[in-house]
DNA sequence: GATGAATGAGGTTTCATTCAT
DNA sequence: TATGAATGAAACCTCATTCAT
């Protein structure tokens, strides 16, 4: 358990897994998460989860050795679930791979934004951490590493730039334009958002759009 | 980032601008910045701050009301200096004008990045701090907006993305590979980071490098 | 100090005394005792008790009302088994019977150190183990007592001293250089501080020693 | 201030020794006693001392580090009182060097000895209280090692006995005797206390007391 | 008889802020 | 104008004990 990065169905505890426990650790997680997406790390309080729980204090360190511990196995969840992610390759056309790929990050944007925003707070002061969020970070950029070095053995796209530092900004540009409108709540228009990002991304390597 | 100016006019005191109380009051945002940077916002704390001010802890509230004060004050500076960039235009050189820019971003990046990324953290759960957030990523973008606009209706680029969300989407990946470069620490080429970016961003929206 | 018997006319509890909880109650004495010679009666918790004697902590609660209780039924023992401790007279030699009684002493005082000053924490600050502390030590004390009237009945030793005031200083001159030796472990010989507790003790009542 | 034992005196904190801030932390050291005296080291809460100094808990921790360390303070004043008591030598009478010193120490346990118990208790429990714990004990005991030493090289006792173990089998039984009357509270005389003790002490070194 | 999850009072400690001097 | 002692709310965490299963 030590180190390795571990999921929700993992048991950081001594506790056996019933089904009361499993609840009880169930709703601790999910509270926590809620007060960490509202509070952030710092702000977030044992007790505001506790009360969220309706359990006592003591019943948190039950299941979780402190703050940061919840906090780490929440984090790692979420690294888990960026592994998850499959590639949407579509062989024949890759804009349309593209489209999705930013569709799909869409989508878990929506859901785990305020958390990475959290997580990267907590990056910034924590040596441990920092290195889950790099791990979350490669996660992503080294599909689109991939990606881009495929495309360029295929000739659809120049070799003209190195496909670690195209993917790193073009994940990058993703990410931030998520960040601005739906942290910054910025507004544009969904439809809107994802194909110009898709049209960015891949002219900026070199590929042609014809349309 | 020792000195960094800030403007007379955001002096929330009712103390006079004697030379004295002027050094006193740099001195404790000189300090504050430091240690700001180095433990984030709630983990600064005011005793570190007077402490290396060489001041009273009485003394700091008769300069400012609150941390949270205090940490505007500079968030504010931040503000004005991002404003106070020079467009670094090149008439006859789109592509070299979008490479000073990056350039000249990578430069205040670095001299600025720790700070920026506390105000992004108070940010998130801060609506007034978010609203200075907003106010300096919309500086930066503006600028993109107008640039891009401008290259389309003079026909160097086709009109076909929207400039609001190009301009968004290519300052934030110049921004995020600042990120992940200078504060992830991962290891890229300063040469090429800024020779990447140029590309990526000029091709992203149309435009055609020959070499 | 394992296996240190203990009376059945003590069990407090209304379990029967199978085979099985006379092992249970025995695994959690035997592991209690050690925790609290380890760390003090504040310092030990449930916890290491139950951990050690591979019980529920329910179970702890089944054989014993609280950890007050355990330590008690160990000070009891501790009280029985003093009051065991067989005189070991020597009917012609009254030194030869004082230092079987020192050497006696020491070899007691090894084992149960430990637990004897937690006792003595624990009976500065509660009245009723300051009753057992106090049981023990005139145990002790009352043999002494009988000894020294004896020899000065016989004319061996002057009757200058009261013999109840010599018995407690003598027996708390032993009992403290045991405590010096073994616990504070200042450095000293074993055979050497035997004589010359012998011989003090003898010589102060009044005895003569020709060698 | 590292290491050393200080006195009450000394100031152990960056406050400045005005007369307010020494009335508080006077105030905090008598009330901290008392209730150390009563409830022994971990028995002894923070909020009883604050409260009964009537202070704000925040205060406390501006003099003091923690409750170890202002029980260290208290401890290490301890010594430095028992470093003070000077030999009350009588040139030419030993018994009445031996009995002053007697009625001199009791005069000190009686003030001393809850408090004694105490340091006793954590000494068994932490290194650098048992430290402390033994340099007290030694201070003591060199003291009657010179004593006897002197006795020896002047023929007033034989040079039976080494006195290093002597002078401990001696301040150890008037120190233990001290305990069982003042602290264990059994009854007996204080006339009757010093001159037994005297009598016992003298003679068991070898010295004769004519009445 | 045995379990172990749950409790909750109480502990120590931190720190932004106030206010008498 | 400056000081710094004092405040006290609130944080994290522990642990003896209870009780439903």
């Amino acid at each position: 358990m030590e180190g390795a990065p571990h999921r929700l169905t993992d048991v950081p505890t001594d506790l056996l897994l019933t089904d009361r426990t499993r609840e009880t650790r169930d709703k601790l997680l999910r509270v926590a998460r809620e007060v960490f997406e509202e509070d952030g790390f710092d702000g977030a309080s044992i007790s505001r989860i506790v009360e969220g729980a309706n359990v006592s204090r003591g019943t948190f360190y039950l299941y979780f050795e402190s703050k940061e511990d919840i906090f780490r196995t929440l984090a790692e969840d979420l690294l888990a679930q960026i592994v998850e992610l499959q590639d949407p390759l579509d062989k024949f056309d890759p804009v349309e791979t593209i489209r999705r790929s930013i569709a799909g990050f869409v989508v878990y944007y929506r859901e785990h934004a305020r958390l990475m925003t959290v997580l990267e707070q907590v990056a910034t002061h924590d040596e441990s951490f920092r290195g889950l969020r790099r791990d979350m970070r490669r996660g992503v950029a080294e599909r689109a590493v991939r990606f881009i070095a495929g495309m360029q053995r295929k000739g659809i796209v120049p070799a003209t730039v190195d496909p670690r530092y195209a993917a790193t900004a073009l994940t990058g540009m993703v990410d931030r334009f998520a960040y601005v409108w739906l942290v910054l709540e910025e507004d544009f228009d969904e439809a809107q958002v994802v194909e110009t990002l898709t049209r960015l991304w891949f002219q900026a390597i070199g590929g042609t759009i014809t349309t």
